[in-house]
DNA sequence: GGTCGTCAAGGGGTG
DNA sequence: CACCCCTTGACGACC
């Protein structure tokens, strides 16, 4: 069984973070001439940045990454005319070619807004947007990225969500179909309700052990360790997983900056019997320099090797 | 020259 | 109903 490790979109060691923004109010007092100049130079400086993450994982040897989801500053919104994937042809496919290039693993995983079973026709549309606009940017990039998104509202009952979520799903483009994973998360939807979404729509889940022990009705991690793995069996990808610690106890859904090796440890013991090869990311505030950490704590280990941010156990 | 409120967008929770 | 939280960086208003 092995483990890569990776971390989430901003490493703290480098100054650099793709996802500098333009407010819209912003953009319109200055005017679309003078907006659109604004916009360009803050798109130029992510892809710059996102370039130099990009490297510093690979020097790492970090090979999975969630990317942010703001690379291009109002992408989505209805009144910026913007021709993002013209302009930025040659920019998405020098990021696509350091990524092929090295092999990395990418995902990335839309904001809050978007709600794809929302009870607000408004808000599926504008959800949907978003999705089609992290397509085209995996397609601008030429390479094979997935978004991670949670179920979503919780309006009308579980079941309803539930419901609306998979008909909103099946009304999207097949391809695009084929790049959703979905998350069980830390209020509403539990690991059943995820599983079963999955298994349904025969998408992968991610699980999120976090929001698991935030959001359960008992279910013991034990007994939906391989169903949730039995969602990855068509792809080529391996299982992802999202790791994190507890602020405290009072904050418990807040992630803390590092990650507590005792709890990695515990949970590692209880699915290694699956015997899979996994990817975890970790979520800590501290980013990068909390999986460096947990890989020095955890490095001498008896069951354990280490080559890099890979773990191997024996 | 530092601090703070504001910003496209959803939804849930509290009093 | 009004306001708060989630998250996050830029920017302008203000002291």
């Amino acid at each position: 069984m092995q483990i890569r490790l990776g971390y989430v979109a901003v490493p703290l060691s480098i100054k650099a973070t793709s996802s500098s923004i333009v407010t819209y109010s912003h953009y319109k007092k200055l005017g679309v001439a003078r907006g659109n100049e604004k916009l360009h130079k803050v798109i130029m400086s992510n892809f710059e940045d996102l370039k130099k993450i990009l490297n510093y994982n690979i020097k790492n040897e970090i090979s999975f990454f969630r990317m942010t989801s703001n690379l291009i500053p109002l992408g989505t919104h209805p009144e910026v005319n913007y021709e993002i994937f013209l302009t930025y042809k040659e920019q998405f496919i020098e990021i696509g070619n350091i990524i092929k290039q090295n092999d990395m693993r990418i995902d990335t995983h839309p904001d809050q807004f978007c709600v794809l079973n929302s009870i607000n026709e408004v808000v599926v549309t504008s959800s949907i947007n978003i999705l089609k606009f992290h397509q085209s940017m995996f397609k601008a990039m030429g390479i094979d990225g997935k978004m991670i998104l949670h179920v979503g509202s919780s309006a009308g009952g579980k079941r309803n969500a539930m419901k609306r979520f998979k008909e909103n799903f099946l009304k999207l483009d097949p391809l695009l179909q084929k790049m959703i994973i979905l998350e069980n998360d830390d209020k509403v939807f539990n690991i059943r309700n995820t599983l079963k979404l999955c298994e349904d729509l025969k998408i992968p889940m991610v699980l999120d052990y976090h929001h698991h022990l935030c959001n359960n009705n008992g279910e013991k991690i034990t007994d939906f360790i391989e169903k949730i793995f039995a969602t990855w069996d068509n792809q080529t990808l391996n299982p992802k997983l999202h790791f994190s610690s507890p602020k405290n106890k009072k904050e418990k859904r807040s992630h803390s900056e590092y990650i507590e090796h005792e709890d990695f440890l515990d949970f590692i013991e209880k699915i290694k019997f699956t015997n899979k090869d996994i990817d975890i990311m970790l979520e800590a505030k501290a980013k990068d320099e909390a999986l460096f950490r947990l890989i020095r704590q955890i490095k001498y280990e008896k069951e354990y090797k280490f080559i890099k941010n890979t773990v191997f156990l024996i």
